[in-house]
DNA sequence: GGAGGCGAGTAGACAGTGTCTACGAATGTC
DNA sequence: GACATTCGTAGACACTGTCTACTCGCCTCC
């Protein structure tokens, strides 16, 4: 048989599992080497320290988000519809793998990660993700003189959600009454206007 | 002389300093109790871990913030106005603060820290901020149906803001000519309408 | 075909962490 | 003056991430 990926690959794995299971605060060096049936010394022939292995793990999240983006995005849909699938899925990846996404969004891991190993700096992962983002706010809002400055606020606004919704904040305040696609809607229709 | 707080408090205050200082990933409970000049049993006896003390240094940060709540809020002021400067403490605050930003919303903290110890859960600490908000946007929108949704989404966009911002994954993006202060208000404008 | 080199993983040591327990040293009370 | 209670110390324990030495298997080259 095969499926013998790499061990670097195969920790990777190793940590998206655990990750989504038990969330970052399970993500330990000897842990995952543990889990992939190496010792704990073997994953540091890739990944010179334990925030390396994190930062690869966080840079499969943006890949699997990125994949999700491309799946749900009809190019051929409104502008408008487009950016609110978008928003669906963003919101929607941050509550399903909200351990991936903490972990995704860690400071310290931000902090020019990843550069020394090559694999270019991970909030860089951010940046195609934007691109379309202002391109369809651009689209849509065509009078809008910084589609730019909109997009962002309306990242700011999505990802404030996302996090807020996900540990709970926003329902304890809001009761049982209110649903995330509520919010969801309300933050899209502030920025790009209302729907219909 | 005096000066001579109890060490339970002492230790939150060296953890405050601490967290501005250094970040969250400073608070190691041994580095605590050495700046507080204590052997690294000593705040066993007030908080029985590692975690509650954090949560105790959390809570500290919603009080500062609070604070700061209050001595920008002038109730005499027109609603749209009050919004304003609550919102630029918020975002002002975790700016200037960020690494006690960054523990406050800590997800492992917040889930039902600190009620074993009879001091209310963390997230608690965000119900009457909120509560004003709400109040804030009922009386600015009088034909907003739902002020909570609408104020949900606002603290949504504000709190996405300031994270985003603040470890600098949107000036990356937007480049160096887009200022804080135009994205709040960009926030503000399109959950309130513009402002005049 | 045996020798040398090299990559991959093991195993142990080290300093450091959070938690737990037993112990000492004050302090206030009967 | 003896007692009890509170507060803090000190050491042990299991565990962590990092570093270093070592082994094993494979490939290459003379």
């Amino acid at each position: 048989m095969e499926s013998d990926p790499s061990l670097q690959e195969r920790l990777v794995d190793v940590g998206v599992e655990l990750v989504k299971t038990e969330g970052p605060g399970a993500l330990g060096l000897r842990e995952i080497a543990r889990r992939a049936g190496v010792s704990h010394g073997a994953p540091r022939r890739y990944f010179p320290t334990h925030h390396a292995l994190l930062s690869a793990i966080a840079r499969r999240g943006f890949g699997e988000l990125a994949a999700r983006f491309a799946a749900a995005d009809d190019a051929a849909a409104a502008p408008r519809e487009r950016l609110a699938a978008l928003a669906r899925v963003y919101v929607g990846y941050a509550v399903e793998c909200r351990g991936m996404f903490e972990l995704m969004f860690r400071h310290e891991l931000l902090a020019g990660a990843g550069a020394a190993s090559g694999q270019g700096r991970l909030r860089d992962a951010t940046l195609p993700l934007f691109g379309l983002l202002t391109e369809l706010v651009g689209a849509h809002r065509a009078a809008d003189p910084a589609p730019r400055v909109t997009a962002a606020a309306l990242w700011a606004g999505l990802h404030g959600l996302a996090q807020l919704w996900a540990w709970d904040s926003l329902p304890l305040v809001l009761g049982p009454e209110t649903g995330l696609d509520t919010l969801v809607g309300t933050v899209l229709d502030a920025h790009l206007g209302s729907a219909r």
